[in-house]
RNA sequence: GGGCGCGUGGCCUAGUCAGGAUAAGGCGGCAGCCUCCUAAGCUGUAGAUCGGGGGUUCGAAUCCCCCCGCGCCCGCCA
């Protein structure tokens, strides 16, 4: 698709460069390609050689131009425009894009690294909330791109069962009765409710601490007990999870890696690189040299592991695992994740590559579980899905009661999907629930409306047994089928980039391209041939736009 | 105080990494389109000195420097 276009078009170029006697170092290597509205794929490079030739960039472009091979494959026509060199496609690249989508919607490129993504990983302590969610869908996301990018993908949960606030989940047990909302909300009401307690009683602190003790040495009884909070709460998190589209593929408990003996050989092998010393009774890790002002504590004078010292343990275990880690982390964990890539680097150990994103506020601030001040994922799901209900009602009456609550369902897991997934990672947002339930351009409804439209028509008209490719020459239709080419270069972008908003970004534009098509180019009542072509195209167009929808893990609806 | 990130029409955002041909969308405003394949759609219109200042360049939203504002972090928490 796209990229065979793309790749064609350099060769050309640097053909045409070479045959001029133009060298790398003149600055040919940025081609300057871009996709412009004055072709298919502009080229800047002539602007690139001028200084170096002392040349205008006009007549360098029409050296270029005169010197550039004959012989197209999918190029139609290069044209100089002043100091532009514009390439545009030929009529059978246009037939082989609509082909090849025909026949194969479940397109994947060629990268085949085996990569572990974790994401999402919240502490068992109580329900996402409309913050985690941008680590689960952004993750997630980066799961199915990746995949379609040709990895195998491992997508994992690291499920913090060692941390103080696990402890406190327990003692909150202890304490109070869980009582029978679901289960991660029932968990974070005895979380809250002990953190409470704790302010007018410090020995719930103490009583914390020997939990946190007794587990690192592996009490039975404390074991039975963090395993059971941590279960409970995980599995109302999966719940909520699923309600999204998201399943992770395995479970990493951090209190593998002390049980294993990881752990311990991580801070030995630590010791080695002579930066680590002890200090107020507990061992540290000196990266002062490396721009990090304070020292990391490695354990605790008590002898009791951090958080830091099992993720380097947990991640020495990931490189060995995959070809490629990728980390979701939230904008609070730049610098520690900064402390353990140095670790590991120190250790000649791959190091992760991660995707921080920027937090999620309340209007009336930031959220934090343990205050109880949060929007859970649930309520948010709930109210969109009670939204989505009330407009499918409206907009289908004759559909039965069943019909509009599967709809909205889907569309609910849509919307909170897009409305996150739209903005880039590194742009903090403050969460609004007009946003979040408007169902118009901006939002995965307006997708799917697209996706239901084509599967609409394929319903009502019958495919032809051959067609006539060449027939499609509208502006609506080669706009859509070159839209539809570009699915390959936006996997590909962001599978490389870990930036998963663009295929957000794209998927708007297939969905607006192919409701312009939809508009203007009627398909059922168009002459014999013309139908055709024009079901072949609508075929094409369902299937890249529901190979989207499935890469953004938002439900492809047949009819809303 | 230091580090990282962000600042684009009234509001929300894409574009910034790899500088290029008129700054692209959505919401909201105004004006239109259902005897026509689902109007969760489509069309038109008004609205931006791309936070401010300096610099580099033939050319800057994009690169460099300074400043301002906002967010996050700087725990023997995770």
């Amino acid at each position: 698709m796209f990229l065979d276009f793309m790749s064609e078009v350099e060769g050309l170029l640097r053909d045409a460069l070479e045959g001029c006697g133009f060298k790398a170092e003149d600055g040919v290597n940025n081609l300057g390609l871009e996709i412009s509205p004055h072709a298919d794929l502009a080229s800047s490079v002539a602007f690139r050689l001028a200084p170096v030739q002392k040349i205008s960039p006009a007549l360098i472009a029409r050296d270029i131009h005169q010197a550039m091979p004959q012989e197209y494959k999918y190029v139609d026509r290069v044209e100089l425009a002043g100091p532009y060199l514009n390439f545009f496609m030929n009529r059978i690249f246009l037939n082989t894009v609509l082909d090849q989508a025909l026949a194969d919607d479940r397109w994947t490129g060629r990268m085949s690294q085996r990569v572990i993504v974790e994401h999402t990983s919240a502490n068992p302590d109580g329900p996402l909330h409309v913050g985690h969610i941008r680590n689960s869908v952004i993750g997630d996301t980066l799961v199915r791109i990746l995949r379609r990018a040709g990895c195998t993908v491992d997508a994992q949960y690291y499920v913090n069962d060692m941390g103080r606030q696990e402890a406190m989940v327990v003692v909150g047990c202890d304490h109070f009765q869980l009582d029978g909302s679901k289960a991660d909300h029932a968990i974070a009401k005895v979380y809250i409710a002990a953190n409470k307690a704790m302010e007018l009683d410090p020995e719930i602190r103490k009583e914390a601490d020997q939990v946190i003790q007794r587990y690192e040495a592996g009490d039975p009884e404390t074991v039975a007990k963090i395993q059971s909070a941590v279960r409970y709460a995980v599995s109302g998190i999966e719940e909520t999870l699923h309600r999204m589209n998201i399943r992770h593929d395995s479970y990493r408990w951090e209190s593998e890696f002390v049980r294993n003996g990881d752990v311990t050989e991580m801070v030995k092998d630590l010791e080695k690189t002579g930066l680590t010393e002890w200090e107020d009774g507990a061992f540290q890790l000196d990266l002062s040299t490396f721009g990090f002002e304070k020292k990391i504590v490695l354990r605790r004078t008590d002898g009791t592991s951090l958080y830091i010292t099992r993720d380097l343990a947990y991640h020495r275990w990931k490189a060995a695992n995959s070809d490629q880690a990728v980390d979701i982390l939230g904008a609070d964990h730049k610098l520690v994740s900064g402390q353990l890539c140095t670790a590991l680097r120190l250790l000649g150990i791959r190091e992760p590559e991660v995707v921080i994103f920027e937090f999620v506020s309340l209007p009336t601030g930031s959220m934090s579980t343990r205050k109880g001040k949060f929007i859970s994922a649930d309520e948010l799901l709930d109210e969109v899905e009670k939204q989505a209900f009330e407009e499918v009602r409206l907009r289908r009456p004759e559909e039965s009661e069943a019909f509009h609550r599967e709809v909205a369902r889907q569309v609910a897991t849509g919307a909170v999907r897009y409305d996150v997934v739209k903005v880039s990672a590194d742009k903090a947002t403050t969460f609004d629930w007009k946003q979040a339930l408007d169902f118009e351009k901006l939002s995965a409804p307006f997708i799917q409306y697209a996706h239901a439209r084509a599967c609409s028509i394929l319903r009502k008209g019958e495919a032809a047994p051959s067609f006539q490719a060449d027939q499609l020459t509208g502006e609506n239709e080669v706009a859509l089928i070159k839209k539809i080419a570009q699915f390959d270069l936006v996997i590909d972008q962001a599978a490389r980039e870990l930036k998963p908003h663009h295929l957000a970004t794209y998927a708007r534009e297939l969905a607006e391209t192919f409701n312009l098509f939809y508009r203007y180019s009627p398909v059922l009542d168009a002459a014999e041939e013309l139908k055709a072509a024009r079901m072949a195209l609508v075929r094409a167009a369902r299937n890249a736009l529901r190979s989207t929808l499935e890469t953004l893990g938002i439900p492809a609806l047949e009819t809303m």
